[in-house]
DNA sequence: TTTCAAAATTTACGCGCGTAAAAATTAAAT
DNA sequence: ATTTAATTTTTACGCGCGTAAATTTTGAAA
């Protein structure tokens, strides 16, 4: 039975075992093979030949278990995403797990699926991992703040899309502020100024920030704020804002005919019930309302209309949160200060508003 | 420096720092409590107990590494899929994570990211890993299918989704036969016989079935099939589809008024494409066009309109996959045949056909 | 209380690799 | 050819755990 499966490998070179066999087929002492898959460059050019032309001949590959049963810490990092199947942190992992590979490290990544238990299960796993370090994209509101205190003294870790004050060696998102005050402002010179639709309790702490930045922007301006609060739990935010924003159409209670979401995944929800109520979405004649949003979610361009919105700066986050995270590993200590970088967002302007 | 972090750990309890001291702090042997932790169920009630008790005051939790080390497979199982930031895959990874998780294992969770290399690569990673078994979605036409069935020859190897006919110990996918006979029966019957809306070279397999499906279909009903065959490389579907939407829509080259997408991705970009040349989508009076999908996407739901469609039946495929890997798993050996197992699609009726 | 199988303990070895120390070799510079 | 620093080799130990074998203890049934 097992041998069954044994007999299907080829065996054209006989297996090496491990470094002992490899190193007496291909002619270097166990050491220095060691030291070369540790760092190919600390020996001698004509030993690494050597050794590169015998491990084309026998592909042996170091036992990594053995490797890192000794090892204090890992060439692993782990990323953590609240929850994979939102596109936004799909892209962002993706990536993230780039910069990573290129860096010399290996990526492991894991989902939160929107749950706390398991956000702290992740941060158990990958401790056993004794990873160099961890990008960590936290749940938010849901999030349990201690855990994740506790897993960032022992292990670096850098936080990044939503804050947890006080936590972690670094936080590296986005600018709410001046990406909702950028779209107020655009927002106001060209129509009506707008209402704010979002959750009551958002699991996100960027609602937060974006809730008070819109507000802010508003008086700025001399208007009143109007916030459209609704009811709504989890991550399935375009079910929430289909649902709540054709309560909202039906119940004729907007104050205005400008509608910002506080995320890109409400308003493509509240488009469709736009849609579905019959009403023109956009900024010409014949539209009765105009929606934008905020992330420039990778779908948002395909909405109907196509979203107006602030777009987040995916590249600049990803890249910035693993060089802080490489810095902090690299450096061997905890930075002196904890660093928050903030990228500003830029208006995307579309069709619906 | 090093210190400096170590400091922040809390000191209430003497760390653990392995079993043998473990062993002597709970009162029990070494060999018993590595027998606990292997199934703890195989150690007499009062002595888990007592290890319990234990590890709640202690927190010791055995390195992984030397776990691993010296078994022939671990506890690990793979989960691959072409592209995470498809919607359709993450959740499909998810559903697979938790029934990893629910039997025992520890899913590693691997994304191809579209691309050839970095499938293989995954593959090598997940070999060095010694898994028990692998998930695995290819990417399809892109895949390299002697370096997948090499991989599957050493580790037990479930395909979903995609099938790389002969490889592995199973498939599980979409009866493509059945469910696009199902809406194209439906279509014909409300209405002008669809025509089929592809890419030239599709990297998915199944696109494949699909076409011949759909040709089956339309002749069985005594209709020719029409068959839109458009350029486009990738896995950005709705890009496409938008952009070659929006092509043929200009042309005004549709030989009817309802088209069948390929699938809901490059749907979403027509619908977008339609939406923007003016044309109104559904099935009442003053429409102009009738557009369907297959797969039931996350987001067709979202689309405007709505998008008929046909489902996939995520949850069934996902279960009997990881079904089939624990089987092969706790068999030890080969399957005597591979299987092969379809599941049926269901009719999405909504606003877009 | 005796009996006895099940479970735990004691003892000991091995896994694949990192790595330290001392000796030997290499290759570049004098 | 000689000196010398840089590498490699030899030798040896340790890591944390799995696990086998022999022995002792446990606890339930007789």
């Amino acid at each position: 039975m097992l041998e069954e499966r044994r007999l299907k490998t080829r065996m054209s070179e006989p297996k090496i075992r491990n470094m002992e066999e490899f190193a007496s087929v291909s002619g270097i002492s166990r050491p220095t093979i060691s030291k070369y898959f540790n760092d190919p460059t600390s020996v001698r050019a004509t030993t690494r030949e050597r050794i590169e032309r015998a491990l084309e001949q026998f592909d042996y590959q170091p036992n990594m278990y053995a490797i890192n049963q000794n090892r204090r810490l890992t060439k692993n990092i782990g990323v953590i995403v609240p929850y994979l199947a939102d596109p936004f942190f799909a892209e962002m992992a993706r990536h993230m797990e780039d910069l990573v590979i290129a860096a010399g490290y290996r990526p492991v990544l894991l989902g939160s699926h929107g749950d706390a238990d398991l956000e702290v299960e992740n941060l158990n796993s990958l401790r056993l991992m004794k990873p160099a370090g961890v990008l960590l994209a936290p749940l938010g509101r849901g999030s349990d703040p201690e855990r994740i205190a506790e897993f960032s003294q022992d292990v670096p870790t850098v936080l990044f899309d939503a804050n947890l004050e006080t936590i972690g060696e670094a936080f590296v998102g986005s600018n709410n502020q001046q990406s909702i005050n950028l779209i107020v402002d655009y927002l106001c010179r060209t129509g009506e100024p707008p209402s704010f639709f979002e959750m009551r309790l958002p699991s996100n702490p960027n609602a937060f920030k974006r809730r008070q930045a819109y507000v802010a922007a508003m008086e700025a301006l001399g208007h009143e704020p109007q916030l459209i609060q609704v009811d709504g739990d989890g991550w399935e935010f375009e079910a929430i804002g289909f649902r709540e924003g054709s309560r909202v159409l039906e119940e004729r209670s907007l104050p205005t005919d400008t509608v910002l979401c506080s995320n890109d995944r409400l308003a493509i929800g509240f488009l469709s019930a736009a849609y579905q109520k019959g009403m023109r979405v956009g900024l010409g004649d014949g539209c009765a309302l105009r929606v934008a949003g905020h992330d420039d979610h990778p779908f948002s361009r395909y909405t109907c209309p196509t979203l107006t919105t602030v777009s987040q700066d995916y590249e600049s986050i990803a890249t910035k949160s693993a060089e802080s995270l490489f810095e902090v590993i690299e450096s061997g200590s905890a930075e002196k200060m904890r660093e928050e970088t903030l990228f500003d967002g830029k208006l995307v302007m579309r069709g619906s508003a």
